[in-house]
Order: C-alpha cells, then structure tokens, then sequence
DNA sequence: GCGATAATTAGAACTATTCCAAACTTAGGC
DNA sequence: GCCTAAGTTTGGAATAGTTCTAATTATCGC
C-alpha cells in the first residue's frame, strides 16, 4: 500500500466519522499539504492542486481547507493579519516566523511546555489551546 | 499634574524621539486606549474617540494606532482574521481568547517564562519576539 | 438507477485595512 | 509675526483575503 493511499485512508476515515464525503479535491488538497509541508496558503494551495485538478476552483480549495482543520488533520496559522497558511504537523509544535525570508519553520516542543506554559493561567480560566509564535530571523546556510 | 498629563508627555516624549510630532488625534488615541483596555478594535476606537474629536477620520485612527505600536506603546495583537485588537499593556504578557464572551484577557507571565519558552529554540534561531496565545473559556462570575 | 443529501463551482459580496491626493497644521528660520 | 518645508489629517477609492450565494454536479444508500 502506498504512503498516499494510507493518507487517503486515514482521511476517509476522519471524513466518514465526521458524516463528510471523500472527494477527490479534498484528497489532493490533503496531499498536497503533506507533500511540501512549507506553510502555504490558500492561494499556494490552489496553484498546487490545479496540476492534478485543472478545474478546481478557489472556493473548493477553501472549502476543503477548512474541513481538514475541523477535521483535526491541518492546523491553520496565522501571523499578524497575513493569509492564513496551513499546516498538517500534528505534533506539539510551535512556530517560527523569519521576517528576513518570509518562511515558517515549525519548532517541535518537548511534551511538558505546554503545561507548563498553561500553568501561569488563573484559577477559572480553562485553556482549549495554547499558541506559541516566534518571530526573528534564523542563521544562513 | 493628571494621570492624563503624564501620560501625553509620556506620548510627547516618545514621538518626539522617533522625529514624529504629538497631535490632539495621538494623544486621544493613546488615551482611549488606556483609559480602557479591553483590547478594542479599530473601529471601537473611532467610536470612542469620536466622543472628544467628532470629526476625526478612521484613517486617522488606523494612522494613530499604527504610530502607537511603531513607538512600542501599544501592541497589536491578532486572533485568526478578526480585526487586530490593541493593548497598552507593556509588562511581558499573554492573550487570553475567551470563545464564549469575545473578550481577551491579560496573562501576566513570569519573569523567567518567555525565556524557558525561548530555549526551545535549536541553534540558529534568533527570536525577536515571542508571543503566547490560549483560547478557551473562563469560570462564570 | 433513483432520490436525497452533500460537495463543487463561478462570481458576487464582504470586511478590515491601506493607499491616495488634497487640505490642513506645525515647527523653525528669518 | 510671517514663510516655508515637513508632517499630519481627511474622505474616498482601492485592495487582499475570505465568505457567501445559488446553480450545477457528484455521491451514497436503497
Ligand atoms: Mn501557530
Ligand atoms: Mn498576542
Ligand atoms: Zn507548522
Ligand atoms: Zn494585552
């Protein structure tokens, strides 16, 4: 069995438990992501999904975009009030924005910082999530 | 000398030092911002800032802020897409996103926080800023 | 295969923000 | 006290990213 058809399992599988249909533009949407994991957004995404899917159009790609985050398979992210660019590391991970190159690097965090982030809060407030945005420049080569 | 006072000549001091001039517009802004700080839009700004110069401009406002943050007495803070909120808060701090009420809440941090959270960092990451943001919901009353 | 339901599509609409060019204000130099 | 240059404000147009809409197409269970 191929990697790409495990990922369209592991998809389908999260899309039936949802009540939501595999398509073919959510498949390639999904592997597009996993494919090249740099942050693109919805419009990088779109370019890249036409080679396979010529006919596609902008809204399906937001359209399933938006699926997978529910879906829990992608994380969108955001920076300041840029395009939301999207990111199918499920692992604990922070992010790091490079104002020189504009690129987003993912930070993997050891299992105990977010709790050990969260435990600054209050009694009475109640943590769903817990973001974590680096933003500097990284070292060349 | 007023709170109000000290803190335009706070304002005054800090544009004068970045070649920029203090105006009424600047100083109104500032002060909304202080006075409460809820984290309010820019149009919530306007709307309040309209009650002492009814004939400011909302691009007057966006310029304001904006002059606010690039002299580091405000921060801008995002949530998703919503529309940028603004925070004179400047102890080291976190963002609090209550989904059920809106609101968003300062989490003042530990002195040692952000640099714990720093070290995550491999080698060759240089971060300028960091910034922390929970989502969730907090205890009634 | 059929009907019900879900998904896709193109384009219009929307929101927050930025841009623009003209008018106004202010700080200094005389 | 005026003049000029520079900075600031203003209303409106423009923009970017995203969401909405209504029509068409695909999929699923029977
Ligand atoms: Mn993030
Ligand atoms: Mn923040
Ligand atoms: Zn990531
Ligand atoms: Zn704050």
């Amino acid at each position: 069995m191929s990697i790409s058809s495990q990922n369209a399992d592991a998809l389908a599988e999260r899309l039936s438990h949802s009540g939501l249909r595999a398509t073919p533009q959510r498949e390639v949407v999904y592997n597009v992501l996993l494919k090249k994991r740099d942050h693109p957004t919805a419009d990088e995404v779109f370019a890249r999904v036409k080679s396979e899917l010529p006919t596609i159009s902008l809204a399906t790609v937001y359209n399933c975009l938006e699926t997978l985050v529910q879906c829990e398979l992608v994380r969108a992210v955001n920076f300041e009030r840029g395009p939301t660019r999207y990111c199918p590391n499920l692992r604990p991970h922070a992010h790091f924005h490079d104002e020189h190159t504009g690129k987003t690097h993912d930070i993997d965090l050891p299992a105990d910082l977010l709790d050990k982030v969260s435990s600054v809060l209050p009694q009475g407030y109640d943590a769903k999530s817990v973001e974590i945005i680096f933003r500097g420049k990284t070292a060349p080569h």
